[in-house]
DNA sequence: CCTCCATCGTTGACAACCTCCACGATATCG
DNA sequence: CGATATCGTGGAGGTTGTCAACGATGGAGG
């Protein structure tokens, strides 16, 4: 494998990226089977268990840069679990507000803990520092690609 | 957006992660599609055209992170358009290397230039300090997962 | 009030991708 | 020579990404 170091692709930025996301993403669903959760799934659970109120679908695609139209199966399968529920806001009756039951909380945090101990392989020997500021560089390119 | 964050899930290394990557694979994505490519294809291409003795699919797979069925169906397409072969190895019959044509070279070199400008937009705002430090640390991760 | 247009959720379709299993051909080790 | 491993290939099944359309609702302007 050393080979290849310093090659013209393993110094591009994007592949780089891609490699160690799908080695993060590998890592976490491998934890998250044990719960019969992907992390799509997850994803939408930790959002709707840290919104009071509940989130709009809307909402949840474009926190998690996904099309609606996958938002609407995620949920789905969800509440097919009973971990979330669908109800009708008040306010605007074309959405549909997004929360987590007792179940769903539960759930959540189980997972949660299995899920940080898979990730500690790949992103354990970073220090603290180190993640601070890996967190700070991944912010500003999301934002920047809009 | 401002909303979400310091939320536990934007917080979340490997949510950045494939958040970041994606937003990068798919402005790389657009800028190859003037040149009939994908990412993965692209990928492939490089490898191939940087190595001048070609590279074996088995090296491909390892270096891509590809189940080696995909490789097959990558170069295929590769071949398909001519960019590049598939010459049997003296060394090992097992093996098939593959070369990049001079078409291939061509259209990489083209290709390589519309990425890079397609990439400004994500990461160009990262100072090259920023850069190198990116690239220890992605590596770190992908050696640190296997 | 009413009409035009935007938005939200939903459905359907299609291509791309990932993962696993099995096979024939070849290499390697004992 | 024989047992075992590796390389490329093919196929199946599930997941993801992208796009187009639709009904229902909201909002702005006449």
């Amino acid at each position: 494998m050393e080979v290849f170091m310093g090659h013209p692709l393993t110094d591009d930025l994007g592949f780089l990226l891609s490699r160690a996301s799908g080695a993060v993403v590998r890592a976490t669903n491998a934890a998250l089977v044990a719960h019969g959760l992907r992390v799509r799934q997850y994803s939408v659970l930790v959002l709707a268990c840290d919104a009071a109120e509940g989130v709009t679908q809307r909402e949840l695609a474009d926190v998690l840069g996904l099309d609606p139209s996958q938002v609407v199966l995620l949920v789905d399968e969800l509440t097919g679990r009973g971990l979330v529920e669908r109800r009708p806001s008040e306010a605007d009756r074309r959405t549909r507000l997004v929360l987590a039951t007792d179940a769903g909380h539960e759930v959540r945090a189980a997972a949660e803990r299995d899920a940080a101990v898979a990730v500690e392989g790949p992103l354990g020997l970073l220090a603290e520092a180190e993640r601070d500021r890996l967190r700070d560089v991944l912010t500003r390119i999301w934002t920047a690609a809009g």
